[in-house]
DNA sequence: GTGAAAGCGCTAACAC
DNA sequence: GTGTTAGCGCTTTCAC
């Protein structure tokens, strides 16, 4: 039918009258008659009449687009937070715009300039793994965009933030493969500036107190996150003289590696070596043995994080930042399971 | 600093010239003096001036922004194909919308919709399970913004698609649970709408008969995909008379379903049935044993998805519908390896 | 060399 | 009740 969109313009040449007054016509302005009103909403729908949003966003100065930047887009545990941010998005007119930063944050700050220029009405981020000076955020305070921060954050008195309580849930872990007879638990943790890394690292030593275990340095080692240097710390791990008898992995990645390296040296999961982690609903349980881990309320994540933002966005006056800390869940399955075999 | 945006008419009142000069100016016109161009564009770079994109949309009636449509953004499959995507938009400075149908056709067309009215400057979609009538796809045809379809494909005349040869694929991986000793080799499909089912029923079929093995009715059976569906049948496969020895299912869910069914019966893999499919790299290495199967080349999916939508775009004739097919791998791994044991 | 003005599509304050 | 006008930020044609 048409090749150009139809615009006010058009309807109004077509009826003989003004744009102002099919304008009012459509959004049932009071002093327009019933007669004209219904005249004109009838041509709109026929014409299939649709507002420009352009020309809305010049004129109100808004977009209606949120921006999202995260680490990843691959990945379980990120798609399933996007999913979260986009079905809150979505019930409240919004469009989203997903950029990932591929864990670097030079990137990260070229996307933050990018959502920026495009005039996103708000932005939500989770800081790459590199992430180590934050001063490009000084930018966002003073455009006043609003942002809010997930899981990986940082400036927290500045900016909203949606985290999971990382330190009770590794505490948790840890306590927990202390009740399965584990007595020598080591920690595979991640790069030292990341929040989630630090809190993990506390809640595991936590734990271990409260069990009467001591911390031993030998015990926790650091890797960033990759495959191949999970490998290898695990190795590592697994080669000293004093050898641990469960690993408490930072995320699905160092876990699943770790498994490998454990099968390949002719250990028995779980009854050589406990296994537990960090890791979502589907992979903890294609795996042999099911892993013990804790289930990030990852959708919930994302509703989260949109809510604070929308509630930012739509109120006039600047909010104080909020923290919202979500609950994990401790999904109890076989890899840690020594007691009951 | 600032807290509204500073815009061409701000630089302009500054420097006590009209705005054109200063639109001049900052794209090196050349009957600009060099001298203003100079001045403007330091302060320009002081201010930190970013031309508005909403007004340029405007203005030029274009949007720089790209509309994706996916059945499930939680998935290796699809979130891989959209980094593919977004990385070639990226190259361009186009902006990406992500939109999930769920499923659902009835979204994919709110979907289509919402972008559509956005004035998305094109849209890049993959059918929903439940896709049936594509009348639907009328709108996007005369609005004359150039679609292109993935994966899950229809109207192939009209709009350009990028899929992997299900046939050839379908037929690999028949042939090769041949080759490795099995003889009665059932197929879980998916519903009968989507292409992707016919054809990877259609090069089961022609496997089947290229190792000289009769196609038997009752080892085809139909699933829609969800995990529990696929473990019914699963059981309903495993407990016939004449029991298959090996089994190709069309993806991830419905092979891990399987595989699970598989084990709570007693059954080993690959010994007593062997088992292949298509699935995504992570997946198919995380499991025991090791996933055979067709490996979709996601990333480059997208990429030819973003490119050739970028191609339509750009130019200003129509162009006739393009398909492009990709070739998938097979990857031989444990699952189907009776051989050698 | 530079400015003025129109126009992209829409809303809202102000006429009448 | 309905029309006129200005303006959101920008480019571009036409004046001078």
């Amino acid at each position: 039918m048409s090749r150009k969109r139809v615009s006010l313009k058009d309807l109004a040449n077509e009826l003989g009258v003004s744009i102002s007054t099919v304008s009012r016509a459509l959004k049932d302005h009071y002093d327009i008659s019933p007669e004209l009103t219904k005249k004109v909403k009838d041509l709109a729908h026929a014409w299939n009449y649709r507002p420009n949003p352009i020309a809305l966003g010049l004129l109100k100065q808004r977009t209606k687009i949120i921006g999202v930047i995260v680490p990843d887009i691959v990945t379980h545990f990120f798609s399933s937070i996007f999913s979260g941010i986009e079905s809150g998005a979505k019930e409240q007119g919004y469009h989203v715009i997903i950029s990932s930063s591929q864990e670097s944050h030079a990137k990260t700050r070229e996307s933050l300039q990018n959502l920026l220029d495009l005039r996103a009405d708000g932005l939500i981020v989770c800081l790459a793994q590199d992430a180590e000076d934050y001063s490009d955020f000084d930018l966002i305070q003073n455009s006043e965009v609003p942002l809010v921060f997930f899981d990986r954050v940082c400036r927290t008195e500045e900016f909203s933030s949606v985290v999971i309580d990382n330190i009770e849930a590794a505490r948790e872990l840890t306590v927990h493969l202390f009740q399965n007879g584990y007595r020598s638990i080591a920690h595979i943790a991640g790069p030292e500036n990341l929040n989630i890394s630090r809190e993990r690292i506390a809640g595991y030593q936590k734990g271990l107190s409260e069990c009467g275990l001591s911390f031993k340095p030998e015990h926790l080692v650091r890797c960033d996150l990759s495959i191949e240097q999970s490998a290898i710390v695990t190795e590592k791990l697994m080669s000293q003289k004093d050898v641990p008898d469960a690993i408490f992995g930072i995320n699905d990645t160092v876990i699943f590696s770790a498994m490998k390296v454990l099968r390949r040296m002719g250990l028995k999961v779980p009854q050589d070596v406990g296994l537990v982690g960090f890791s979502d609903e589907f992979h903890a349980t294609v795996v042999e043995p099911n892993l013990t881990a804790i289930a990030h309320p990852t959708f919930e994540i994302g509703r989260e994080a949109i809510g604070l933002l929308l509630d930012e966005i739509n109120s006039r006056t600047p909010k104080p930042a909020k923290q919202v800390i979500l609950k994990a869940k401790l999904m109890v399955r076989e890899s840690s399971s020594r007691i009951n075999l």
